[in-house]
DNA sequence: CTACCGATCGCCT
DNA sequence: GGCGATCGGTAGC
């Protein structure tokens, strides 16, 4: 597992979702550990950059490393980490670690386990919006800690898509009550 | 141009 | 388990 982060996140979707595991992330101070992915690459029929770069999904194609930031069913945000270009992660889930005073009052819950246990409920809990669309994830107001070493992961197809549903591109920290749904 | 529907969530029955 | 909210990409006329 690359140490560099640039080495890190220059590699296809899977394993960067796969690796990213464990990872540390947090927005002005707000987040926590990364507990679930999902794998999006350029030859996939559901990814946004699978019929080429738009306007929306440009971030898709730039830099590693960077966020994109995307609105779905017109309500919600969805926060994506950019690995080799046109391939993406979704973070799906968070361990609530840092500003839970914050997270509870934009969330206006204060069940911990709900809190960022879906990536539009992350997004909402950690103030993600269009303006961060582009940002690298190593400079301010974001900052990315890597995990250490592997952590151990399960595997399960990915959530709400129909098509290629044998392909298993979801990863969960093994056991975490913090996840979306159990794989 | 219009119609359809999605990498979702929360509230209803 | 079902449904509405509400935006924007894509396909089809």
């Amino acid at each position: 597992m690359p140490t560099n982060v640039k080495a890190f996140f220059a590699r296809p979707a899977k394993l960067v979702a796969r690796d990213l595991i464990g990872a540390v992330l947090t927005l002005d101070g707000v987040g926590g550990e990364i507990v679930e992915t999902e794998a999006y690459a350029p030859d996939d029929p559901v990814s946004h950059s699978f019929r080429g770069k738009t306007a929306r999904n440009a971030s898709m194609f730039g830099a590693p490393a960077h966020a994109y930031v995307y609105r779905i069913y017109g309500l919600h945000w969805c926060l994506n980490a950019v690995a080799e270009p046109g391939s993406a992660v979704l973070i799906r889930a968070i361990e609530p670690k840092a500003g839970l005073e914050e997270m509870i009052a934009r969330r206006r819950t204060s069940e911990l386990k709900n809190l960022c246990s879906g990536p539009g409920r992350l997004c909402e809990a950690l103030g993600v919006n269009r303006a961060h669309d582009g940002l690298s994830l190593q400079k301010a107001p974001f900052r990315l800690r890597l995990p250490p070493a592997r952590h151990d992961v399960t595997t399960s197809g990915r959530i709400g898509v129909r098509e290629a549903v044998a392909a298993q591109l979801r990863y969960c920290k093994a056991g975490s009550s913090y996840l979306s749904r159990k794989p």
